[in-house]
DNA sequence: CTGAAAGCGCTTACAG
DNA sequence: CTGAAAGCGCTTACAG
């Protein structure tokens, strides 16, 4: 109404000599269409510069190029650098494929409350979840037909398609090179175990253990849930108890840096006496001092991972979850 | 096609016993239905679990209902928590006001690339934009009627519709507090001038030094890149050059990290000997050591004073840019 | 204040 | 391989 100067299928049809039909079929890449005739479509597209109008599309055809990807209304969720980065990794990838993102920060906990109904409304094609606490909505939209991708491992097994970092790995990475670089007595400060990301990371830890004949004491696994404090306090408390620790891995790089101020103030120094290794490879990393030896993760890769997920499950395709390698990045602090 | 078990205009108009055209009204608002039917319509609506199609809304009206959130297909843009803060503000808005947030992640370089086609192709009510650079096609689309709102400020003036942090007022702010604390000699690390907000900073530390009868000497303004490394080194050659230094303004609190770095370095001491104070307030102003004495902004109430914005130029209400006040937090570095 | 009807710009069986 | 026609689910003058 408002841009009807717009081109619309009409006058590309009269264009080029064909009807509408064919005008739909060639610009929906139906290759039944004489190729001749395909071209002048195109020609006259071209002339007109004309472009699809998407409200149309959706109401005829009942697609409409629109994936949502929905955000637990937790501030700290969107405010961590790690799933922004992630957004626009994912975002980046469905407009190459003339998908349009649709950012959804909002409460999911009611699983009847404006998002639940907006998802279920058939307004998107599908539907991204970040960091997912409760299944309940999103298996309920799987098993409603809407194609549904996880970015990040869910707690549980399921049959969700989902891609993650492999924590698991990039834990065990750590771990083993504290381990090769002659520590005998590796604590970890472990992220939030509820969920995935952090329970896998302590198994890793564990796991490295387990390779060289070890068994992880109890009194070594200290739950932190990722700020700088956690990290500080519980070094501070498990050096007291546990004097002869001299190696620590942390979940994140944060709580790294806790645990390296700790050990300073506690008179030691890193990594002479205590070596740290952390998580992530964010911007503190590199300036920390003693600079952090950590794992770095591909989190770009994991949003395009997720999005490559997304428009194979649209197409129909077969999907697995995809879980992507991280990189130990050695620096002064072990 | 896929969902036609969900209700349309169809049944709600037979179960309450109207027409369609009624139907409509009441579900847009309009004033003149007889409340009596108008309820009827509503009950109807309850009982049957309906929700408008958007697609079929967006034809017929011309209304998307979708908001473009377009961010330059620059990494350290997004990767930055700042813009996915203001992110989340801006979608939890818009979101209660029934309008979507779509992300657009991508290069905005040419005025002609995807981005600028979509824009123009009526697929959205409006356009938000992130740190802009280029006005050419922001004054495009804005020139063709599309509301168009910029979340900082544009580098010129111009009529371009805004809202911002108090970037000016904060860096006073930060100054003024170094000058009232005794400094004789605040020197300032700046941001990108070429950007509105690195230049309103320095303006800021310049304000603040003529208030009180001072001239901020050129030998005093280091041009730093917002980077942890610039702040260091550029304060590590400034106390070579200027010894008489006490007092550092940092544009951002990475770059005062690393102001405090080199003058521990440099053998002396924060805030003994040089206080510095930066600008964020972000994670590892608490954490660090000293802790960073710093400018804190509201960042989600900037998001939410964009999408307020952005909601008032669509209901055709004239608008004026919007400044947000900072707040001086006060730690140990100054 | 209300309804019948046309129209928004596509897609898709259906028939050829 | 192609076209005429119906239809997707709303909105909005128009007439009353």
């Amino acid at each position: 109404m408002k841009t009807n100067e717009r081109p619309t299928y009409s006058q590309i049809a009269i264009h080029a000599g064909v009807s509408e039909a064919t005008v739909s079929r060639v610009l929906n890449g139906d290759l039944k269409v004489h190729p001749e005739r395909a071209s002048r479509v195109h020609a006259a597209v071209e002339a007109l510069g004309y472009k699809k109008n998407r409200a149309a599309t959706a109401l005829a055809s009942g697609r409409t190029g629109l994936i949502a990807v929905v955000i637990d209304d937790d501030l700290s969720v969107f405010a961590d650098p790690f799933w922004a980065t992630v957004s626009s990794g994912i975002s980046r990838v469905l407009l190459e494929n003339e998908l349009q993102t649709l950012l959804m920060v909002a409460s999911v906990d009611k699983a009847d409350g404006p998002v639940a109904h907006y998802l279920e409304g058939g307004e998107v094609d599908g539907a991204i979840f970040f960091q997912l606490h409760k299944h309940a909505l999103v298996r309920r939209l799987s098993k409603q037909g809407l194609p549904v991708v996880i970015a990040g491992s869910p707690n549980s097994n399921s049959e969700l398609i989902f891609a993650d970092t492999d924590n698991f790995g990039g834990a065990a990475q750590a771990t083993r090179h504290l381990l090769s670089l002659g520590c005998q007595n590796v604590a970890t400060i472990t992220g939030d175990v509820e969920a995935s990301a952090g329970l896998q990371r302590l198994n890793g830890y564990q796991q490295a253990h387990r390779e060289v004949g070890k068994i992880a004491s109890k009194a070594l696994i200290l739950q932190g849930d990722y700020t700088f404090e956690s990290g500080m306090r519980l070094t501070a408390q498990v050096l007291e108890t546990n004097p002869e620790i001299d190696g620590i891995f942390a979940a994140n790089d944060l709580m790294a840096l806790g645990a390296i101020r700790a050990i300073e103030e506690s008179g030691r120094s890193v990594p002479q006496d205590v070596k740290v290794v952390g998580f992530d490879d964010s911007v503190m990393a590199t300036n920390s001092k003693p600079s952090l030896t950590t794992i770095r993760q591909d989190i770009v890769g994991l949003g395009a991972a997720v999005a490559e997920l997304m428009i194979a499950s649209l197409n129909g395709e077969i999907v697995t979850p995809r879980i992507l390698k991280t990189e130990l990045v050695i620096r002064e602090s072990a």
